[in-house]
Formats: C-alpha cells, sequence, structure tokens
DNA sequence: TTTTCCTAAGACATCAGACATCTGATATCA
DNA sequence: TGATATCAGATGTCTGATGTCTTAGGAAAA
C-alpha cells in the first residue's frame, strides 16, 4: 500500500522496506514534491479527496500529515478553499550562545563522557567546499562521536576539519577538538552560527542515542570561525530533545 | 458538541463562543488537563477510543490533536501499547541573542515604525510578582505596542515595568522603553534572558498583525536585567513566522 | 446597467464504525 | 525451565457519510 508514496515496491525485497508509518512517509512525500517543484510556492494542492486518491492512501491518514505540515509552517489550510504552499520566511536575526556540550552536561550536575565512533579523511564533498570555500582536491577529516551524560547517551556529534589545519601529529582519540585546534593548530575558535532544526526519528541516530522511536532531535548545524575570521570546523550535534531545552540569554551590545 | 471541551455551553449565546477548530480546542484542554495534573508525568492516557468518549468526539479528531501534541514533544504514542505524558526536559542551555527589533527590522533593509496601542497601570499580579519579586501592592506599568517593517505590522509587543522604576514625568508615548529606562531611570539593561516559544493562531493577536489565521507566531518571554542583576523590564514579543527566522550566533566565554 | 441577494458547487472539518497491526502478558507445551 | 502460541488491548489505517465554510455566478431588485 505504502509503494504508491515512490521509490518503487519492486525493491521491497532487496532494500529495506520503509517500516515507517505511513503519515510519516507521506509527510516526508510531500515534502520532496514542494521541494521539486511538483508544488509550487503559494500553489494550491489538489483537494484531500484527490490527493488522498493519488497518493492511495485514506482522507484520515493524509489529514494527519497535512496538520503536521500545517504545524511545520510548510503548508497553509483554509476551510472550505484549499491547501496551499507556503512561502518562505524573509527575515533574520542572530541569536547567540554560550557553552560547550560537556559544559552543559557538567552545569547538570552530571558526568560528562565521549564514545568515539568513527573517524576519517574523505575528499571535500560539495557542502564542505560550500562551508569552508576550499579547493575540491582538499581533505577533510571527519570525526563521529556520541557524547553521554552519567553514562547515558544524549548528543549524536559530527565534527569536520580540514585537514590542512590539523598538526601531522593529529589523534582521532583526543578528547576535546576544540583543544587541538587551539594548542595544537593554533587556531582559536571565537565564534560560530548556528541553524536551529528540529527532527523526528532518524533511522540512523536515534537507536545510537537509544531513543524511543517517538523521541524528537534538536539539530544544531555549526560553522566555527577562528579570530581571523576564518572557518575551521563544521559541526553537526543531535541532541535528544527530552533531555534538553534551549533558552536565550541575550545582550546589550 | 464543542461543550464537553470544557467552559460551558450555557454561556455560549453571552460570552463569545469558541469558533476555533475543534482539534484546536482538544490540544488546549489536554494541555490544560496536563498542567492541572489530571494526567500525571508519564502516566498513561486513556485509550483512544475511552478518551474519544470521554470528550464527546470522534476518534479522528482526537487524533489529529493528539498528532499535534506527539510533534510537540507533550506526549509519547507507542504503537500497540498507549498514549504517555512525556516528561519535562532535564537539562538547560543558555543561548545568547544581540539586537533590538528595531535593528532587526533596520538590518532587513526596511523601515521600522510603532503603533502604540494601549498603556496602562496595573495591580501586580501573580505572574509578575513571581517575575519581578516585587510584593503584591506593587504597580505595574503595561504597555502594547505593533512594530512595523514598511508599514506592514510583525511584531506585536507587551512590555511590563514595575511603577516605582519609572520616573513620575514618564510618557507613554516614548518610542523606545529601553531609553527611557536608561536615561530617565538611570537602570541600564545589560542581559536578558528569553524563552523560545512556537504558538499557532492567536485570537487577538493574529488579527492585529494582519495574520492569515493559518500563520503560526514566534513568542519569545523575556526578563531584562540592569547591571546590577536587577530585573526591570519584563516583555512578550510575538514575530509573525513567516517573516522572522531566527539562527545562533555563538561565541566562546 | 448596476447592485444586491441567493444558491449551489467544491473544499476542509468532523463523525461513526470497521479492520489491520503491533505490543505485552498469560498460558501452554516440550 | 524455556520457547512458543494465543489473546486482549492499544494505536494505525481505511471507508463512506454528513456538517460547515467560502466563493463564484446567476437571479432579482434598483
Amino acid at each position: 500500500m505504502s509503494d504508491v508514496l515512490g521509490k518503487g515496491w519492486r525493491m521491497q525485497m532487496f532494500i529495506k522496506s520503509d517500516n515507517r508509518h505511513l503519515y510519516l512517509q507521506v509527510i516526508d512525500r510531500l515534502k520532496q514534491d514542494i521541494e521539486e517543484g511538483v508544488y509550487k510556492e503559494k500553489e494550491k494542492l489538489p483537494s484531500e479527496f484527490d490527493l488522498a486518491k493519488q497518493l492511495g492512501i485514506s482522507r484520515a491518514t493524509l489529514r494527519e500529515a497535512l496538520r503536521i505540515l500545517e504545524e511545520e509552517n510548510v503548508i497553509i489550510r483554509r476551510h472550505g478553499v484549499g491547501t496551499f504552499v507556503n512561502s518562505k520566511p524573509l527575515f533574520t536575526s542572530g541569536i547567540e550562545q554560550l557553552n560547550s556540550v560537556t559544559d552543559m552536561i557538567r552545569q547538570a550536575g552530571m558526568k560528562p563522557g565521549t564514545i568515539f565512533l568513527r573517524s576519517s579523511k574523505q575528499e571535500a564533498v560539495e557542502e564542505d567546499i560550500r562551508h569552508f570555500s576550499c579547493p575540491q582536491e582538499e581533505e577533510i577529516v571527519v570525526i563521529e562521536r556520541v557524547r553521554t551524560a552519567n553514562g547515558e547517551p544524549v548528543v549524536y556529534c559530527i565534527d569536520k576539519v580540514p585537514a590542512h589545519i590539523l598538526p601531522e601529529t593529529f589523534s582521532h582519540e583526543e578528547e576535546s577538538i576544540f583543544h587541538i585546534l587551539n594548542e595544537e593548530a593554533h587556531r582559536k575558535i571565537t565564534y560560530a552560527v548556528a541553524e536551529i532544526e528540529p527532527i523526528g526519528y532518524h533511522e540512523k541516530i536515534s537507536p545510537i542515542l537509544e531513543c524511543e522511536p517517538e523521541t524528537a532531535l534538536l539539530v544544531l548545524k555549526q560553522m566555527h570561525y577562528d579570530e581571523l575570521d576564518e572557518p575551521v570546523l563544521f559541526s553537526v550535534n543531535y541532541f535528544k530533545a527530552d533531555k534538553f531545552r534551549f533558552h536565550v540569554l541575550r545582550k546589550r551590545l
């Protein structure tokens, strides 16, 4: 039944079939369609009746998916009129944050720990080139770790550093990347720009963090800069949403 | 039908009846019940069948409400098991921000403006006493304004200041509260702690901001402190979510 | 001709009941 | 004792119908 949502049912016995709940697949499918321009900005979607028929699902299930998309501001629904693709936000504003993940855990009175999963040297992909403004041949060191609080995994971290920044003697098992960059590479990180994004279940990361399948994750994608405003570290952190809450400390300039 | 959700149907002809969609009322009702401890932390809710019967609504409508509550991390649902009240987050971390609303609008290349709605002096309510740690007899000055960008309303602001802080000559039409506090009351605001919260339609505020009924609002509730770490200003800002996007600038200490 | 009002079509909102699938506990058998 | 079978209960999904809102267009009035 869920094959209508894409990717082809013929592959079901070869690649892992999509076990996630149907309404989640519908959400992804609709987001994808909007992303790909199947439905353009401010454009009207087919009626619920037609759309459900197209996707091969019931209207009730489709409506649960549409509710979420409405909640996430992806679409706008108007009673008696129709459902429309929402336009993108216009303004932007900076928000400032302080401490490191380790500090956050420590401040909560718990013992921080680290589990190393993998580290490797890869050629820069398109995303890396954009982030670091580096040549295509540049090699990027990628480190994947899990942070723990009193032994319980709470944050999943991916860190990327251009290889030329790191010293030859670089040890992948070193505890603090900030420390290495500061002491050995003499690159002191002074600030970072982060984007905040909540996600639901993540096929790979949720099990690693021992999440209930329903526990949401908060993603912080951050570009770190040194004193010369040069990008030195890109990191993606997945926080267990039921363990972390963020508030804002605003400062006058 | 919606009378089962509380507040009493007998009043329908006297007070404005709740025209909002049923699933929204259900969300509020369930949040309220959780808040009031009707359903305690980690406790199992009644089955969807029973709960729908209790509330006098269909299971489909209840499920749309539960979906949102699940999305908002208020509840956790487990297929074949049940629905549970989610536990509150454990850790907390500060996030720092910079500019004022006026600056944000100006930085977007638009002309900021202000519309005064109302200002009054009220006796402190329980919430104010908690925020300002002031005596019950304390009077609080409340100011309501709308901020505009190129004439279009984009932010709704409520500001509260204990009366004794303001000078006798205080003019309610003064443009900048920060300016008054700094120049006339000699209370320089150095930082603020803010909580971030998204909401959907707000019966009173959405129309003022000329929102489509479906446009979400981002709420920043902020307590402002002076150099002596004394609370001087509490403000609530409602941003039109389709006009503003926040990212984070993090700084090393 | 222009304006006002009414109506019907189409879209989302809600309902009622049924079946499917998953989970956990109990009972059963080797 | 331990693995397996079964069952009750809960959420997931489907079906088809009715209720309510919005809008367009036509009929009636000015």
